[in-house]
DNA sequence: TCGTAACCGAGACGGTACGTCTGGTCTTTTT
DNA sequence: AAAAAGACCAGACGTACCGTCTCGGTTACGA
């Protein structure tokens, strides 16, 4: 999304300038850690990074990317992979940072103000899930990888479906916050995908 | 949110119309259906309702709350209660008619427009919590109540973790559409929270 | 303008409270004793008076015919006709009344004001006429004849062309403030009617 | 009151465009030849040059200042200085045209529009003051210095008085409109400032 | 070493929508 | 039936941002 492709020749003309990338990634990080994705103006990423607004558009069609890109890395970069020799071991661990990371946090708010926007931009939403939700689920599949080599997951496990179901009641309370996300809460989803994925082959049950 | 307030005496003064109201609501429904609620703007639904501004802000502080007005009462009719003897039952009833109502309509696109609305405006949030969430999970409640009173479940089932357990995954792949939204990932989700549900009490102690 | 017109007969129903009514003009020249005419609303008078707004327009067509009922006869007053026994006294006792009531006065700013709002509204233009500039020129033009009758003026004066002569030159500084209202300037301004009543018929003919 | 002002050194950023200017001054006398000023609105006049509201007010500060740039100069050209070789002559020139140029035209009727509006605003009571009335009376002022010259008036004649005594009684009737403004009262209005300018240096008239 | 293409910051551009305000009218209940 | 109260429709107000364009100027490549 920001700058990225290496062009098949040296591209004629002024380079990118990184200064200016950095500046506008630095200010819209800043402002993302005073308030909400909705309450920043893009008239204010760029007079915050000494900028003008066309180096902004150069780079990112519009404020959800922006942000995204200035959000993501340090988001990832809180979410560890940790091998603790058992499942239930490595989803506590992964579910409890991930509760650190977004409970009553400045990040807890960006994500949250990220994802609203991904309702209204389908161009943000592709972007979100290639480049966020993609790489950060392949992580997480290893910790069920890991637990079907140990056995204590059958060989077919659906491991989107585990991955669903641990996460999703989380950001579900995240996102509605119609209950507080506590760390037992966070205990209760991990023993609730520990029975689900012991029960066998989720996949096989009979259906309608 | 709307016109509401019993007065304890008449009140003085011109009341709030009756007409005027159900013309702004009808047109905010009309244009839901249309396109999405970030697309829509308080001025056209003054134009289409025949009023003016004003009237629209005399009742509903934002674009929110009167979208979730004209929007709550025919979402919840959609989520019937039906009794069909057996906890899996209920949920497989409840959460395909949730899905029947949200996957690929235009009642799922405004659903998660209010969602992302929610995540801007608190007093929305609180709005969205007493009018919309509090009602909906408690005649969803009432499934758990009466598998526990057939024995389905135990006594100190925790209602609000299965609904959670139940509703979150949906929910989840709803607003980040990182995988499809069918009736096998429905029923997969049943079968882990009946598993969830048989293991015993949830919050706890280890399990054989 | 405001309320008048004798019923025929009296009329059927609860009759126009003069409490209102003086509620309403009282209220509109305290308002004007503190700002201009173009910074009161409407609304504001009616709350002032505590009164609802169709009371105001059930008398008064507009701001500017109220306005101008709850000043015209306070500014009539302050123009009081003296006979000082020469037509030079007698003008520079009105325009030095004149001077004194609009220089620098609330007086003078609301009566801008008035004049600003006849410019845009024919129905107050025609008013202001009947109702303002026709009997305060009634009064002045005594003056002018009695100055025919003490011979001080050919039988011919033209009463209107004398009038303007003096009120022309006042009104424009007043209005344009181009440069400053003075007594000296007022006194420049009756010699120079002097010299033109003097000079014979202004109409008209060659003078050596 | 537009764009004006050389800059020191160059201005960064994008100049104010002149085809913007011109298609908003000319949209604006346009209109104005329509209807009066209190008639037109600032979204009509942007919606006419075919320009955004914020290029209007990025200019002007309110509509009396635009009025008053897109009006003064038509005006201004309309009031020649011809040199006739009297007084009498050059007066009855300038007065005559004034006559002609606001006698029942659409000039005349935004030309009491834009007083009316001085009325209500001091900042363009002075933009009117600096940019029209004394440039209008400078010109005006030539034929009091030639009249002196000539001997037709004493060394020490008051001009801005002879100037007041002659557009005074004008503007009276053009605002008041009590009376009708015709040729015969302007040739009036002349021979009295004749008399007047006559009758030797008013300013030493004895005065309290 | 020059030309030129694409960058740079600044800020104006045409637009849209905002939430407020006012005007003049209409609809209540109360007197 | 007029009173006070206040809602009604209509639409202008002046502001804030949008995403694009224009300006004078800079940078770094390729000829």
């Amino acid at each position: 999304m920001g700058a990225s492709a290496i062009p098949e020749t040296a591209r004629r003309g002024r380079p990118l300038s990184e200064r200016t990338e950095n500046a506008i990634l630095g200010a819209t990080a800043a402002l993302l850690d005073e308030k909400g994705l909705s309450e920043i103006t893009m008239e204010e990423i760029a007079a915050t990074a000494g900028v003008g607004k066309a180096s902004l558009y150069r780079r990112w069609p519009s404020k959800g990317t922006l942000a995204f890109d200035a959000f993501g890395a340090r988001f990832l970069s809180r979410q560890p992979l940790v091998d603790t020799g058992s499942l239930r071991g490595d989803l506590t661990a992964a579910l409890r940072a991930w509760l650190r990371t977004v409970h009553n946090t400045r990040t807890g708010r960006t994500l949250r103000g990220l994802i609203a926007e991904v309702q209204r931009d389908d161009a943000l939403a592709s972007a979100w899930n290639e480049r966020f939700l993609t790489p950060v689920r392949a992580r997480h599949r290893v910790m069920i990888e890991r637990a079907v080599a140990r056995g204590e997951l059958p060989h077919d496990a659906d491991s989107d479906l585990l991955l669903d179901l641990a996460y999703g009641p989380l950001y579900h309370r995240l996102l509605h916050g119609h209950l507080p996300l506590t760390v037992g809460f966070v205990d209760d989803v991990v023993a609730a995908v520990m029975a689900a994925g012991r029960a066998g082959d989720p996949a096989g049950a009979p259906r309608g």
